[in-house]
DNA sequence: ATGACGATGCACT
DNA sequence: GTGCATCGTCATG
């Protein structure tokens, strides 16, 4: 039987996940399934990689206030905040209450459901190059600036529980990817136990 | 109207 | 490790 989803209209995880402190979310968000339903059927997977961007942080899209891309970071928590860099789409959960403007940014998945599709949408065949990557997730999940404010907990582009047990993924803290400010704040998370699937391994334990 | 700049990915050394 | 394609967004004039 095919791992990660239960059925089309389940719910996604609880919107207290995203109250939680950004940090915490972040990390409780390894473990969980990304899933985008599609008219050609679900794809989705597991969550391994994670960035916590907070309040106060240059690195942050809302830390010099709201525009028009960053707006559904001043939304309600547990909304898909998606936004373009150079020719790709990222993908964030919008965390603390409404106004306050933290995200989650998922970064990395292991593939579960819809695997055919996704190597369809990215045009690579190799598995583990198919969503190990925050641009590359997107694009093989088939999401783009249209999903924009979508609700992580209904749909159609949602977070939710693995239907198995996952065990202990022995979760590493490490430095974020790719920004130029605030590189050394440790606020990227990655799953041990899945560590074949993730963007980039940390350099330094 | 225009210029600077990416929370990237990929090809290449 | 380095270089760069390529374009939406934003700040500035």
């Amino acid at each position: 039987m095919e791992c990660g989803v239960r059925s089309v209209g389940m719910a996604g995880v609880p919107r207290a996940l995203y109250l939680q402190p950004t940090l915490d979310a972040a990390k409780s968000l390894i473990g969980k399934v990304l899933l985008r339903q599609t008219d050609e059927g679900p794809i989705s997977g597991l969550i391994v990689e994670t960035e916590a961007y907070l309040t106060g942080d240059p690195a942050n899209h809302a830390s010099r206030g709201m525009t028009n891309r960053n707006r559904t970071m001043f939304g309600p928590p547990g909304h898909a905040y998606v936004y373009k860099v150079h020719m790709q789409c990222c993908i964030n959960a919008v965390a603390q209450p409404e106004g306050v403007a933290e995200a989650v940014l998922i970064r990395a998945l292991m593939p579960l459901q819809g695997v055919e599709l996704m190597r369809r949408n990215r045009g690579v065949d190799d598995l583990r190059a198919l969503c190990s990557g925050p641009g590359k997730l997107t694009r093989a999940l088939g999401i783009d600036r249209s999903l924009d404010g979508c609700d992580l907990v209904e749909g159609p582009v949602l977070i939710v529980e693995p239907d198995e047990e996952l065990g202990d993924l022995g979760l590493v803290q490490t430095t974020r990817i790719g920004i130029r400010v605030a590189a050394d704040e440790p606020w990227r998370f990655y799953s041990k136990a899945h560590e074949r699937w993730v963007s980039r391994k940390a350099t330094r334990p």
